[in-house]
DNA sequence: TAGTTCGTAAAGTTTTAACTGTACGAATTT
DNA sequence: AAATTCGTACAGTTAAAACTTTACGAACTA
């Protein structure tokens, strides 16, 4: 094995190794090791240059490379006379992995907190009517208490997705060490 | 509707809406529906009564109690008397939250950094190699930065996790508002 | 110790997601 | 305006995950 082969050998093995971390957050293997490529990569690349690499469908280049984009991880960029379209990765990991969480959590969140207000509403109405029997009553008033909590869980779960998107997190948890 | 039907709708359309959420964290919606289901019930079940509720096999209650239970999200509890094993709904969501992310993010963040740190240590043997040709030794002290930066984001996900586990996180986003 | 009951491993089935090939509109070139 | 190139929607295929059925060991019961 010469130089350059050691060279591209430890990258393909760290590409790898990240892209079998990067299935924890929900990106696909395929899609981990299209990111690998393009972060290693000194220029931005093409959707056929990606495919000829990887060994891959254009398809799927352009496919996973709009993911990637959507999750602030991959930049379009733009070449003068350059017909196709130039892809290159995001250099700000800490801005990809705040980005990661805000835009998938935020909508989880709302709709969560909307459902749970939707049905403390009924709660409250079944609490105050007079013809709801006892032990009904009593149920209805144990999970009012069971959605309060919650309630007060994705309130917190709302600031936290708050600080990272203000990058406030970084003063706590600061990036040198 | 009657008034105890009105509870069990409102119930099950927060359960249902928890689970889609879940999906968010790798959890099944199935999965997260037994969560919503022992969340909400008052008293601790067994994998049968489980089945019956959620009209599916008592295998995939079976597995799927052990998954909440690895990610902490469920315990079980001990009755004297009572062969059957029986379990909950783990009270604090806080907890569970931190739980889930300091368990699956820990050993990916280390196999990263080990796999970082021997490609690294390979990449100073080229650079320091006087056999190594200039245009390659180039491409090594680039590719040596990016793992350098690779290894600093590691570095600060791992304090992440950190103040996630040892609750410190909870210093800087309380809980209560 | 023979008969039950409970929990889970293993194999089989169904459902879902990933990936590919074809086809076509938009932009570009001649 | 005809021909070419590029990116992506769509339909079909393949691979993976979720779920079920069957089967069996361990613990309990009589």
């Amino acid at each position: 094995m010469n130089e350059q082969e050691k060279l591209l050998n430890a990258r393909d093995r760290f590409i790898d190794s990240m892209a079998k971390n990067m299935s924890l957050y929900g990106i696909t293997h395929s899609v981990g090791r299209l990111y690998g490529l393009l972060y290693f990569n000194e220029k931005p690349m093409t959707l056929d240059e990606m495919k000829d690499e990887l060994g891959m469908s254009k398809t799927s280049m352009s496919t996973a490379v709009r993911q990637l984009q959507e999750l602030n991880m991959v930049e379009k960029v733009w070449k003068k006379g350059e017909r196709k379209d130039l892809y290159q990765a995001a250099d700000d990991w800490y801005d990809s992995f705040t980005a990661l969480f805000t835009t998938s959590w935020r909508t989880g969140i709302s709709l969560n907190m909307s459902t749970i207000n939707r049905s403390l509403k009924e709660l409250h109405n079944l609490r105050d009517n007079p013809e709801t029997p006892d032990e009904v009553r009593a149920s209805v008033k144990l999970d009012i208490e069971k959605y309060q909590y919650a309630l007060d869980y994705y309130d917190w779960l709302n600031r936290f997705v708050d600080s990272l998107e203000s990058k406030e997190i970084f003063n706590y948890i600061p990036k040198k060490e």
